[in-house]
DNA sequence: CATGAATGAGCATTCATTCAT
DNA sequence: AATGAATGAATGCTCATTCAT
């Protein structure tokens, strides 16, 4: 007669975001699904009725993460710039985002690692990265069209790009500090377009 | 009676080489104690006869590869060898071997994740890094002195090269193929040196 | 305002004969009290409106269609019938019922079976079969001292003759093609009043 | 190198004594696990190492008690008997065997009702039944092929035979001093061998 | 030394029941 | 009256680890 109106998508995010958290201290295997509800601060069952299993929530929250990343990632990409622009802005904001949450990339070891356990509900990962890899070689190949950039494979320069993207992220999860010791905003990006040989 | 006479060490290798087959397909928390022992051929109690617990058989074999890893890989720098020429064949010889042992991705995942879990048995990532990064920031500030190079920060460059190595395994655990698609040892290091900007 | 005026009665034999279509196909443990509602078009707490657990609800259900099978029963006896008479008619009458609804046997499986746990809802099985006991023992008296029936003890005919009852009907649940084998319901009750000694 | 001898089958033997006993007095879903093993004297895991699952554990001891009680059923059946004979013996043994174990009459209960919930594991009920009743109806054919016993259905016959044995059982299990009431062992099989009609 | 039988802590998941609306 | 969102007790099962032989 007078049912409660719960805004199921509202309530599905604050467990995503007490999930992301959790997952994020303890790692996939380390959480257990109580944690997860104590720090959203319901009963173990109530998550059970957004989410069938502790893996579709994690692989839905891999989901809901990814989804975010990349519409704040690619947000920065306008039709005015130069390809050169366009890249040099998906590498700094992507370098930028890894630093504002560092435990992402415990989350995305953590999404990587247990992408293999089969079954149907797993994130398409090669997806992804082609995704990823199509946007960043595209713009290559403008740059190339238009003379910006040299006469590189776009596709093998874009999984570089995005391979020393990745791998920038895994060494700070190791060693925080890297971005004390050198200014990795200026000098990852000046090494993708500049290359190690003097010219 | 002669006491029975046992290779300790050649009974720790046994034990690495099944827990590496073992853990490279099912993970780490995939993987009991007991799968190791079948493929070692022996009981499981042998096996906590000469590691204390699954971690330490775990981290234990970390070690044990990235020495042989290590090895591998610095084996192919020589003094004769101007800058240029060792880091080509650091990077080559890198991609070789991720092509060799494609589990080896998953393995490194693996570590990758589990390394945190507190105690005091696990590796110092951050040294492995380190070490690596010193070897190559070396090469480069070699290469920069010698005019070689170009004005870089080395060690940032070093992070960069390290993580499109690490970063270029990850995306061909996920996606096979992509040698396939494109020549990788070819344009990976072409693109480290030569940068993608027009010379 | 006016109240809503409903029939509490309807309403629960609604319950009631939703319970029964899903407690026969999934048995009592094996059905939830959502499964109940759903069946009931209602909400799983207007279920606990009417009925206040589960175990209510299904020694509510026994009361309810044991009223109903006796009530079917022993409309057939009539007191112009000779005992013989009123005997056969009930024999076949059960037969008949319990091939009707098969389901029946699953859910009287499952009576006897949950009929156990303590707690005071439960039925008196025993008063039930004392019940019926009495009325078939009191017939064999009656044909015993009308000299159609032999000597028999008539509380051990009575139990048998049950017994047969109840047996059939569970070698049916099993195994559903008994009566197309043979002709039951003419050769049980021949079992029953000739037996299988020949004359 | 001395491994510990264990006698697999003798410590099976000892978890089923030992489930028996649990499963009929609390049935099988009011039965926990530990319970079992509690009662076995052993931890919850060691009853895993010899069950792979509840489901196993219970529809084995299925297995297990049925042999046992088939033995000792048709044991009493000899060449020399008549069918009359035999047949007298067997009702007899069946009954008295109810008698020395009341919980049979629980556990077998259970059996019926579990049997449903799909699976591979289940034992084929029907089968059983099939043959009991083609032990029973062959004598009844050789009882009138003799002679004996008149002409009637023998799968029939043999279904109300066994109907009245399970069905005396079920009424004994909710009522146990019917034997006290009347002499069962005596007026069971009078009433199976005569019928109840006047000769 | 080698073994594998025994153990029990630990965790994902289910579901009867409650109660705010 | 009716609802269904929220809950947490309850339980089957796994697996690292121990230890008697």
């Amino acid at each position: 007669m007078a049912p409660i109106i719960v805004d199921k998508e509202a309530k599905k995010e604050e467990i995503f975001l007490a999930a992301a958290s959790v997952f994020a201290e303890k790692g996939f295997s380390g959480t257990r699904m109580e944690d997860v509800a104590v720090k959203a601060n319901m009963g173990k069952g109530t998550v059970y009725e957004y989410f069938k299993s502790k893996d579709a929530l994690f692989f839905g929250l891999y989901d809901y993460l990814l989804n975010e990343f990349h519409t704040k990632i690619y947000a920065v990409i306008t039709p005015e710039q130069t390809p050169f622009e366009a890249l040099s802005a998906i590498v700094s904001v992507t370098l930028r985002a890894f630093d504002e949450w560092h435990d992402y990339g415990f989350l995305l070891m953590d999404f990587w690692k247990e992408h293999r356990r089969g079954g149907g509900l797993q994130i398409e990962f090669s997806a992804v990265y082609d995704k990823s890899r199509d946007i960043i070689s595209r713009l290559i190949d403008e740059g190339i069209e238009k003379g910006e950039f040299a006469h590189v494979d776009s596709r093998a320069a874009a999984s570089a790009i995005i391979g020393i993207l990745d791998g920038v992220m895994l060494q700070r999860v190791f060693d925080p500090d890297l971005y004390g010791k050198c200014d990795v905003e200026t000098h990852i990006p000046a090494l993708i377009f500049m290359g190690l040989k003097k010219r």
